[in-house]
DNA sequence: GTATAATTGCAAATTAGTCGCAATTTGTGC
DNA sequence: GCACAAATTGCGACTAATTTGCAATTATAC
């Protein structure tokens, strides 16, 4: 069992939760880059975790702060939240549909606490997504109508 | 006819378009000030246009960018566009489950261009959406459990 | 090991969203 | 206003997504 895998152990047993073959396989079909779908997710455990049990583990991650869930176009898709990567907000190509991480920046950070500070609103998380035109869909002389 | 109503119309019939009862309903559905989800106006026009319809009708809004679609929680919710509000965020409750608008900031909205671009990205649309604790449940002495 | 509680798989039920097509409504030119 | 063509709608059937109850299985504590 890797790093990333004690970690997620030591944080359900912290909570009273125990690592499970199911949960487990949830986890690593999240271990990868990109935010995935739940149909992947599915896809991916295969008969290591029946659909409902993905569900109840999506629900219980999301509660615990494990993963989080994200809107990529019309469907929510989940990645491993800043405990296992890093706090980054994405960027979706509108012409090749790939996700790009926008890399931390403490000062930006600090600015959208502000923001709602300035409205006596406490922030506790937040998701930023922009949607444009990545490089190499700007070189490809953007000929082909956006999806 | 209201005045947005008279602007909806000019939208639609500028790209070709009818305003018929079914999308004047879901038009009109959408004119509160918190963001719908779509059983919401299904049930709000009632009679008014079928469940079909007003799928078409959100999918046809959208593209014309008369509404936006947006992601609070598990579900997408609907709102109208910065045409016929303003361009803002959200804050989002998770103790009493109010969306709060973020009226715009010229700078931060600079800002998250420039981040943008700096990752050779070309943006074009973005949403941020905060999650926390609104004023009034900061006094209400936070005994519950957060939803 | 055994008892107890937590977790799972399965199947059925609900909810959300899509689709084809005939009926209705709208826009256009008289 | 009237007739025709095009756009739009309602209906019902359908697929996909998500939830739920419950009995069977697995994990934990003693």
């Amino acid at each position: 069992m890797g790093v990333k895998q004690e970690l997620l152990k030591d944080r359900l047993k912290d909570q009273g939760y125990s690592l499970t073959a199911p949960r487990l396989a949830v986890f690593d079909a999240l271990l990868g880059q990109e935010p995935q779908s739940m149909s992947y997710i599915i896809d991916k455990v295969g008969k290591a975790a029946d659909r409902a049990s993905v569900y109840r583990t999506v629900e219980l991650y999301e509660k615990l702060g494990i993963i989080k869930r994200l809107h990529i176009g019309w469907k929510h898709k989940l990645e491993l939240s800043d405990v296992f990567s890093h706090h980054h907000h994405h960027l979706t190509c509108t012409s090749c549909g790939k996700i790009f991480p926008l890399i931390e920046n403490p000062e930006f950070e600090r600015s959208i606490k502000l923001l709602a500070l300035k409205e006596r609103f406490l922030p506790k998380e937040h998701q930023l997504e922009i949607q444009g035109i990545c490089e190499d869909c700007q070189t490809k002389v953007a000929k082909k109508e956006p999806r």
